[in-house]
DNA sequence: CGGCCCGTTGACCAGCATCAAAATGCGTGG
DNA sequence: CCACGCATTTTGATGCTGGTCAACGGGCCG
């Protein structure tokens, strides 16, 4: 966790779209500058955030991965997502004394970070910054309401497909390869995300290789038939009747 | 859904405490008795809010239940939570075109609606406020949180008697019977917000009575040994070994 | 009184977990 | 650069939990 140019101007940012940053009317971005926003390099393995901590910032990813969980006091791991270059890490503890879960680097990382009190006086001046910190906290709720809707609904090798499925699109939306991504996370921390052991997050895989929908080559998969993965979730969604 | 008391007074509500009026400073709560909050009375059955729809308000629990949901385009409803006198609904649509989520009266119930225009003024003048509806909407991220933990590491039995711990909470800290509980919601219901068939939740329920830790009468809990009940819980949490 | 939810119970079985073992990859230190 | 040790992944065999299908009773409302 070392400091790389912690006067570095939003506006030469490769996530600046994404960030709050580009909210703010252009006169007002010089002054953000001012605020002294910082980026942070994260190795792999390393914690953003550890629940319990106290909260000092948040941040934006700006390249890199990290996985957010909870764990429990007997020591189970709960993954509650996963997070790429553009997403916010730290709003469930914004404003509040302490980290309520973990974040953790999967890939060296380079995060922005944003101190607690630059926050607190964004968000008592403008009005757009305060609709930005709501609107990604309603993302966060509609996830994890997606989660249990899959988790509670679909059986196992369709929450593999849906998750892969759901890699993809990140992929695609960081101008990445849509049909080519290299998975960051443990065959473990997916079967945590999604609720399934271990060992069954590594048959469904092997099965959809089987079945040509995907190759695998340990931790980059290939989408070779995204139509057939797709329906896939379809089928399986309505497999019970519908009311 | 008819107005009651379009003048209602704040300071003679009985959820004063948990409303983010009761935040205000005192020289305030004038001002936004001015605001007009509007009592509305909701039968049992009608939506507050129904996904799609367009958000007008937010809404307080005055009396009565809900439980909020999401139907998915097959015409499976998830059920996301179960709300009461005291809890907030709409804030996952805050500030959004539309609602996210369905709200659905289990009781005859009363909110105290406020409309986004006044959410918006106090927002926009009083940081307590917008502390007030962040850490709500962190509330519910944690308590969807905690349900996936649930989901994804508990079994049947424990899942159901989490949730009859949980009601039991919630009516303590209504001030009502803490051992002694009606259940507003189907077993349906319970299922869907679970993750667990409606038989299996009958049958667990039964189980429970037979083991003596409760007694069921259609929709009355009585529990009879809460302590056991607790155990329960943390037995099965450590079902399997910690890393 | 009849129909419709709601809840319970039983029989059966599929899907996923569990246990076990081996192969492979990766990081560390010599 | 290589070797060792640990973590990760795969694969197989087996069993249990919770889902599925079916039938029935009871309460509520029109």
């Amino acid at each position: 966790m070392s400091a790389i140019s912690p006067s570095s101007l939003c506006d030469i940012c490769s996530t600046y779209p994404s960030c709050f940053a580009s909210r703010l009317p252009k006169s007002e971005q010089g002054g953000f500058r001012h605020l002294f926003p910082v980026q942070k390099a994260f190795r792999r393995g390393r914690h953003l955030t550890t629940q319990g901590d106290g909260v000092r910032s948040i941040y934006l990813i700006k390249s890199g991965a990290f996985k957010s969980s909870i764990v429990s006091e007997d020591g189970f791991e709960q993954v509650l997502g996963f997070k790429h270059a553009g997403d916010v890490i730290g709003l469930d503890g914004l404003f509040k004394e302490r980290q309520p879960s973990n974040a953790v680097a999967l890939d060296d990382s380079i995060v922005c970070s944003v101190s607690m009190h630059d926050i607190k006086q964004l968000d008592e001046r403008f009005s757009i910054i305060r609709f930005f910190l709501i609107a990604k906290l309603q993302n966060e709720i509609s996830e994890l309401s997606q989660m249990l809707i899959m988790i509670n609904q679909m059986n196992s090798a369709t929450r593999v497909v849906s998750f892969i499925l759901g890699q993809s699109e990140k992929s695609t939306q960081m101008g990445l390869p849509t049909k080519q991504l290299r998975l960051q996370m443990t065959r473990g921390d997916i079967g945590s995300y999604l609720g399934l052991k271990i060992e069954t997050v590594s048959r469904k895989l092997t099965e959809l290789a089987q079945q040509g929908l995907i190759k695998i080559d340990h931790r980059m998969i290939k989408i070779e038939k995204s139509q057939e993965l797709k329906n896939y979730q379809n089928k399986q969604l309505s497999r019970t009747q519908s009311p």
